[in-house]
DNA sequence: CGCGATTTGTGCACGCGTTCACAAGCGCCT
DNA sequence: AGGCGCTTGTGAACGCGTGCACAAATCGCG
């Protein structure tokens, strides 16, 4: 107990890497902690409490501690955590010790940006090569990066060890893709077009869909104008028109 | 029971704006259900099982039932669900039904593809405004919008009924920006920045965080690997090495 | 050296969400 | 009209995640 073994410490000689299987809501959290501590690192802090680390990533500090005791016991009672220590720990278990190289395709638009995008680049990743079905923008060169066709997809995934594929296609074409990038042994995809895929067992497919997040939002925002509609009263002066039309928010509380 | 009255149906005269507050797992959820539904109607379905809308939104049946069920009975038992009356009901509790302005701040890499991502406009919202700060950039034409400088938020805002900011800028500028949208009225904010913000109570902020999708993808693929490296062994192959380095991984399959 | 202040790590209870399984209801066919 | 098959809607059990509250542990100071 006292001997505790910090399972997989990074850099270490003998680390276990078993990793301690978290649970799924604390893994989403991680990376939000790490960049918390990445803050707190460059402000010259060595140390900071659960409180405080908590503060910065906007959660609980319950939930913030009990997160990191999964993987371990990380910090020193009546102290707090040690940054250097913490981070070193969570990119560890991210995985993100290893530079792992991403393929995005689908240079329109959005995959122009996700190309330009440097968080991906400071965060322990690297866009390694795009691709486009179009011919007319095979070719052309995004940061640095010339866009290859699809079909050589197959002997770039190998040349380049891709770890991960972004799909930023239209609609239509994202299950082709998927499809692609399964075959030549991709396990992780991140899907921004809007639709399923479906994917064989151990491929972990996550979606990213802005028009959802919005949808979202205007559902709270409809609901929080029909609220304002009916103040007080707990009837509400809605259901006090006898049957008659009840206009559905004319303005829903842009202004007040 | 059988004169079952269906609260909000909309377009519909003495609608009662009510809505049955949604548990949030599935409210994020029924955009998904919208986007199947309208592929549903454009393939020309009249009506659709409930097993067959959950495979279209990739969901479990007995999820989307209970689902569509806090919205009221909408189904009819041996037949399915009505796919335009299903449409217009999910509308109309995410307040699609009247178009919401959305102003874009920040419109650098991200957000020139936001502005010219047109799943915005197919779903319900309408980008009325781009913001920024740099002098650089304000008057620059993008997707028929003019940018300028967030001085001028205030003013647009009430012009345009802004109900939605997306923050689109850098970190440090990400929470100035989300005051001045709080305190021109806006209460609802999509997030890319990453960082957390802190806004007043009522206030409904939703984060996106590019980085962070792909290091939880990171998270799974470290620990497939590190599964895939003691295959069938109890103890493993790893820890039959006596103290000595254990590589954590040195290509974690890829080509396998 | 001991004590108090501080902070971590965690047992426990609670609430939400998911899933199963089935009764209730609807349409169709005979 | 009656029965049969199909599908919805939901009660109930289960599991996960969250938050409280506290014991255990460490540091600093007198």
């Amino acid at each position: 107990m006292s001997q505790h073994r910090h399972p997989g410490a990074p850099g270490r000689a003998g680390a276990v890497p078993a990793l301690p299987d978290l649970p799924e809501a604390t893994v989403a959290r991680l990376p939000e902690y790490l960049r918390a501590l990445h803050n707190l690192a460059e402000t010259g802090h060595e140390t900071v409490s659960s409180e405080g680390l908590a503060g910065a990533a906007g959660v609980n500090s319950a939930k913030l501690r009990k997160d990191l005791s999964h993987l371990g016991s990380y910090g020193t009672r009546g102290v707090g955590y040690d940054v250097a220590l913490l981070i070193d720990q969570i990119e560890y278990v991210l995985g993100l010790t290893q530079r792992r190289a991403v393929a995005l395709v689908g240079v329109g638009n959005l995959g122009h940006a996700l190309a330009g995008y440097d968080g991906f680049a400071s965060r322990g990743f690297r866009i390694a090569a795009l691709f486009d079905a179009d011919p007319e923008r095979v070719g052309e060169e995004i940061s640095g990066l010339v866009v290859r066709h699809i079909d050589e997809l197959a002997r770039v995934a190998v040349e380049e060890a891709i770890a991960i594929g972004v799909i930023a296609t239209p609609a239509p074409a994202a299950q082709a893709v998927a499809d692609q990038l399964v075959a030549v042994g991709v396990t992780s995809i991140l899907n921004f077009a809007p639709c399923v895929l479906s994917v064989p067992e151990g491929v972990d497919v996550r979606k990213v869909d802005l028009a959802i997040e919005l949808q979202i939002l205007s559902f709270h925002e409809h609901r929080k104008a029909s609220l304002t509609a009916l103040p007080a009263t707990g009837g509400s002066a809605l259901t006090a028109l006898p049957g008659g039309l009840a206009v559905t928010d004319p303005q829903e509380a842009i202004g007040t």
